[in-house]
DNA sequence: GGATAACTCCTAATTTTTTAGGAGAAAAAT
DNA sequence: ATTTTTCTCCTAAAAAATTAGGAGTTATCC
């Protein structure tokens, strides 16, 4: 899967959030201060050629929808995450998060209750 | 916490894995093709413009250190990452992991009762 | 039905990031 | 002691990412 710039994915999780969205909603969608219609079209383009959007017409306006999961993509980048910053290893970030205190140890033994009812 | 760009976070990376670095020793230990010395001598300048290295002079060549440690960097980082792709929230990204069999629930487990430990 | 607005396609300016060359000083080599 | 290497500082070319303008077309609005 190609990776994506830090503005290209801006863009891909507002496609991600809304469905079908036309490049005037996306616009909108953007925090202030918003690009220019164009600029988002521009990062669409890019989107289509790396395949992370597909378009069809509708009425005579082109409409995007992604083409590429939202958890297929995040699955990725942290895999590229994990590789570049725990040595590939899930584990380690998980203590470290817990060490940082993202993470406490209640939350963990909480959450993996609720994970095992859902097997 | 200034941002690092991918290019000066290799270089960062060596560093933190060694204390105290030449350029030299940098670039030998900078994977294939391994870039000019000039090279890695400017993002050393900029990794010293943005607080991250020190240097100090050895005879008449200058060695440089980390200024930055490595966990403040990583926490750093996480946090960023949360917030972009987990909605800041760590229990999220757990939950995709283990989910998304990056983490099984025995190694959570194992991990769990060795965190405990070294309360 | 001419002006105004919306959309597409093409193109390019700007900014950021990455890469490295050149000149000069200092040290080492033969 | 002059050639060769090494390091520093300054500068800038090359590549990648971001932003957007302009021309043409079609739809919309008085």
């Amino acid at each position: 899967m190609k990776e994506l710039t830090k503005a290209e994915e801006q863009i891909m999780q507002i496609v991600w959030a809304n469905e079908k969205m036309f490049i005037k909603d996306i616009v909108e969608q953007m925090p202030d201060p918003k690009p220019a219609y164009n600029t988002v079209g521009t990062f669409i383009k890019l989107l289509e050629g790396k395949g992370f959007v597909t378009r069809e017409k509708v009425g005579n306006t082109f409409v995007y929808s992604a083409a590429v999961k939202k958890k297929a993509y995040t699955k990725n980048f942290i895999n590229g995450f994990l590789s570049s910053h725990f040595e590939g290893s899930a584990e380690k970030l998980f203590s470290f998060m817990v060490q940082e205190k993202k993470l406490s140890v209640d939350q963990v033994e909480d959450l993996m209750k609720k994970l095992k009812d859902n097997e």
